[in-house]
DNA sequence: TGCGTTTTAAAACGTACGTTTGATTTAATT
DNA sequence: AATTAAATCAAACGTACGTTTTAAAACGCA
């Protein structure tokens, strides 16, 4: 397969560096704790190209979250549409794994659980604006599929147990996340899959007597 | 009822009132954003003050830690004891009672929620000597207390399981968690017992056929 | 080749940080 | 009341921070 030769203006390698050597920086010690000169260390970069390409700290924090998170939330709308389109009868585990199928191919994304995982450690202040823009459509065109397919649960108690659900997800990405120190990628496959699981049986809660003493 | 006066030190109000500046701070900002120039500002104290009584600002992020999870586990670990002790009929749902019960009594522990749901967003840098010495001990008795109650999950998927019920609970407490806003109570009960109902779902998983397609 | 723009580079800007010092005040003990 | 220890204080330590400035180099295009 033959590439088309990317024109890369000659400052697309060293803003991709930045990104790269901001990314590892962050997740491995925050988004305070880490310095610009570090990343430009890092990175092989002079420390001025840091704000020369992105402005601020701050607006190499957006670039740096936008550029894991925009990609897997298309595929998640692309794939999600399609499904509603097509499939006659949905499921819950169809949803979900449309849902977390992304984090499942990341030999193509290798760096975004590492990324979720840290932007959610983050304070609100730090992440409130980033999730709210990134997030928001996923969120609701996903809320509503599974409206769909469980009727019977209000919407309140759904977006508790949604809820809930990211914070499994998260806790997960976490755990797996110091990126320079080789994310177990098995381990993350295996417990995507028992997160499915545990995800379903809590959203559909079809459990009954459990409540006696 | 007549309070024995306590004699404190005279130290121990400055003590306390830099627990109490930090422990808001942290949680609004986080740990590395958080000056000890601002701590001592809000708590109305000297700047030397905050290194007189912690050594350093690691030695003072412990202590915040310490003073609200110490008790909790404490309870814990108690109400878990007469329980297994004396109940002939224990249930998963009886456990997660009392692993939850000090968060829903947080009227005797106002700020547990809070810091709970901070420290987890930390770096682990920071957390893993912080978490691991505070709840190595509550982790193992209660995965036991799991077991004898799920004998035929095995000890791996009830790790995952656990953790995924661990990651809830954080999320949630992070939901609630800015501390000087006025966390709202109420939504934080509901949230419980919308989470021990997920977690029973999720630990047991007695859902059957849901893997058609 | 030459010109205008984009990108890199070195150095410094002022500010804020965690921590330490040494003197002074407060409390407890004799 | 005298002596000792504990606690507070103002001030400064050296270091590191995000950002800006100014100039040189690399590039796209005529």
């Amino acid at each position: 397969m033959t590439k088309h030769a990317v024109k890369a203006s000659p400052s697309f390698a060293t803003r991709e560096k930045i990104l790269d050597a901001a990314e590892i920086l962050f997740i491995e010690r925050g988004f305070a704790a880490t310095s610009l000169r570090a990343i430009a260390s890092k990175a092989g970069v002079n420390l001025a190209a840091t704000n020369y390409h992105f402005d601020s700290k701050n607006g190499l924090l957006a670039a740096v979250f936008h550029r894991r998170v925009a990609p897997i939330n298309e595929q998640r709308l692309s794939e999600l549409k399609q499904l509603t389109e097509n499939d006659p009868n949905l499921t819950t585990r169809k949803i979900l794994e449309v849902f977390f199928r992304p984090f499942m191919q990341s030999d193509l994304y290798a760096a975004i659980p590492a990324v979720i995982g840290w932007i959610y450690g983050e304070p609100e202040a730090i992440t409130k604006p980033l999730l709210e823009s990134e997030f928001s459509e996923v969120a609701g065109v996903f809320h509503a599929a599974l409206t769909a397919v469980l009727p019977h649960v209000s919407s309140k108690e759904l977006q508790w147990r949604i809820h809930f659900m990211l914070g499994s997800l998260v806790h997960l990405l976490r755990l797996n996340s110091p990126l320079g120190v080789a994310p177990s990628r098995t381990s993350l496959l295996e417990g995507l899959q028992q997160l499915i699981n545990f995800s379903i049986a809590g959203l559909e809660q079809t459990n009954v007597g459990d409540h006696d003493d």
